[in-house]
RNA sequence: GCGCCCGUAGCUCAAUUGGAUAGAGCGUUAGCCUCCGGAGCUAAAGGUUACAGGUUCGAUUCCUGUCGGGCGCACCA
């Protein structure tokens, strides 16, 4: 169900191109410049174009004779606008009509769930790989932080009319994994009083012996018997992944698939892969790079190297070319990562998000260079680094220590500021930048918790409604003249831009606009409740602000559901002040 | 040496893919509850957007350079 907002939005576009064709100046490569938005300030209208500034110059004209010809060439259903206005430097400013101010309320409420979401993107297929994290120990902070990204981005681009579904990719083809099994091997055999050293680079952590500590005794002992240490591999994996599995899904993270790393070279896609770069002349054999403008000093320390595959994404704006095949013969990582990427793309996924952790953004370059090195579309990949987090308790950074299996996992975050509190936090700033999150202020249960401010504004709603509702009154669209409270009418404007939002934020792949928004709506309701007595004995009135009331809990609560954050209809009354 | 991210109010951060007078929260100061949840609201103060140039009607945003902070630069994954 497409929301109001957008058709709007797509009217007004339709609308300034006809203008356009009125003025006789109409193309298609004019009509795709034409850019609607909602201006900051109030004064300026509801929506805004900055085309008669755009095509100014091309014209000869001045900005504001070509916005004053545009303003009065465009033709829009005065039930939804009064007549353009021309303003500032050129801007073509439309205000709505009141009735239309009016009605807003009574058409949120009639799309309910459905209000923010479009069809715009006509179900463009894109697929957002998260978390991935190594099947090798718990999930961390940046896992967990990705996780709230990914899981959003994901509801982001559905409601925004793409047919979009998150993966998690499981690397259990590398040696890590091997040594995953051997550390598990180890920690079994000590427990049986069996001696057996943990290897080299070992995993220390204890969740390790609880790992061999649910291993079948029998089946177990037999397999260490007969050094067969692909049984423990194959045994702690299934672990770790149902223990990570089980982790996100109770924090609201869903995959439709979890993708082992190990399909694709036991389908042999991993060789397809290199043969086809063979075939379109990507690759040559020799012991250092044909290119290498990085400029690095490391990259000379290669004199005991022997002759490598080496893939020419020096083409395709890498610095340098890179080793696909080792020369021991083994693929190095980029293969089997190519090989993965070219699957997505032959499940018919247009475009692959991917969630990186900091350490890999080396890695976006020779990656991309390399799927186009294979012919995939230059822009199939898009990559986002997912920060890294600095946890603060008591104002310090909190020490996490990786190798003495110390550090504060997805799981105690959940039991400690709750998965709600998490994501919020975690969505609140750019993806790509830096991230402190303060465990004491999101355990905080005050106004300084934005987690909390937001969600208190819905439950006030809440409470308004349930206290009308005790007096026989519901919403209805009431007298329209009465509504015209400024605060009223600010927070109408607010509601309306949701759908705009949502759009803004799925296109620039920004979930934390959905949080910043939510906070302002959540302020220009305060300030509305504040100002405005909702329920009194005008019946009418208060019918009509309680649609405004309803209106505002579904904005809320549909903003809150994108961020997979609940809506709580009640919360805890705060501890009373001491006298 | 090369590459990526970042630099905005005392602190933590916004700023609608280049828009109109750069905004919030915290902290500070001064106010608001016989009334729908005061976990709230109002007001004041706080800025040469690190610095210097460039592009144009217009720059916090894009380009170049400098300074400062973080991360990465393997025939590891």
């Amino acid at each position: 169900m497409p929301g109001a907002w957008i058709l709007v939005w797509t009217q007004l576009t339709d609308r300034l191109a006809a203008a356009l064709e009125t003025l006789g100046v109409w193309s298609e490569e004019r009509a795709a410049r034409i850019e609607l938005a909602v201006p900051r300030d109030p004064a300026h209208g509801d929506w805004t174009s900055n085309i008669a500034m755009l095509l100014a110059k091309e014209l000869k004209q001045p900005p504001r004779v070509l916005a004053q010809k545009i303003a009065e060439a465009c033709v829009n259903d005065p039930a939804l606008f009064g007549p353009a206005e021309v303003a500032g430097p050129g801007f073509v400013n439309f205000r709505y009509a009141p009735g239309f101010v009016a009605s807003l309320p009574a058409r949120i409420a009639a799309e309910n769930e459905a209000f923010g979401h479009h069809d715009h993107a006509q179900g463009l297929r894109i697929q957002v790989e998260y978390v991935s994290a190594n099947p090798t120990g718990p999930l961390n902070v940046v896992n967990a932080r990705a996780a709230a990204v990914g899981a959003t981005l994901v509801r982001l681009l559905r409601a925004t009319g793409h047919d979009a579904e998150g993966e998690f990719y499981v690397n259990d083809a590398g040696n890590q994994v091997d040594l995953l099994g051997a550390s598990v091997a180890a920690r079994f055999a000590e427990s049986i009083g069996v001696p057996l050293e943990l290897p080299a680079n070992g995993y220390q952590g204890s969740y390790i012996a609880d790992v061999a500590a649910e291993l079948p005794k029998t089946e177990a002992r037999a397999a260490l018997d007969r050094s067969d240490n692909t049984w423990f591999r194959e045994h702690a994996l299934d672990r770790m992944l149902a223990w990570q599995r089980k982790d996100l899904a109770d924090y609201g993270a869903e995959f439709a698939q979890w993708f082992r790393e190990s399909r694709v070279h036991a389908s042999g896609d991993v060789a397809k892969s290199l043969a086809e770069l063979e075939a379109r002349g990507m690759t040559y054999r020799a012991i250092k790079p044909e290119v290498d403008a990085s400029g690095g000093e490391r990259s000379a320390d290669t004199t005991d190297a022997s002759e490598a595959t080496w893939l020419r994404t020096s083409r395709f704006g890498d610095d340098k070319d890179r080793v696909i095949v080792k020369g021991n013969g083994s693929p190095t990582y980029l293969l089997p990562d190519v090989a993965y990427h070219r699957d997505k793309r032959n499940r018919g996924f247009r475009h692959a998000i991917d969630l990186w952790g900091p350490d890999h953004h080396g890695h976006i370059l020779p990656l991309d260079a390399a799927l186009q090195a294979l012919g995939l579309e230059p822009d199939f990949l898009e990559v986002l680094i997912v920060q890294q987090v600095n946890l603060l308790a008591g104002g310090q950074p909190v020490k996490m220590s990786k190798r003495a299996g110390e550090f504060i996992t997805l799981r105690d975050l959940m039991d400690d500021v709750g998965a709600d509190c998490a994501k919020f936090f975690f969505l609140l700033r750019g993806t790509s930048a830096h991230l402190d999150f303060d465990l004491d202020l999101a355990k905080q249960q005050n106004d300084e918790n934005p987690a909390f401010y937001v969600q208190y504004a819905h439950a006030r709603v809440c409470s308004v409604l349930r206290f009308a509702a005790e007096r026989g009154l519901e919403p209805a669209r009431g007298d329209l003249t009465k509504l015209l409270a400024p605060e009223a009418i600010a927070l109408v404007r607010t509601l309306a831009t949701f759908p705009e939002v949502v759009r803004g934020a799925a296109f620039a792949r920004e979930p934390q606009r959905i949080p910043s928004y939510l906070m302002e709506a959540a302020a220009s309701f305060h300030r509305f409740y504040h100002n405005c007595r909702v329920v009194t004995d005008d019946v009418e009135l208060s019918r009509a602000l309680l649609q405004l009331v309803d209106a505002t809990r579904i904005v809320v609560r549909n903003g809150l559901a994108l961020m997979g954050v609940s809506a709580p209809e009640r919360m805890e009354r705060a501890m009373e002040p001491a006298a």
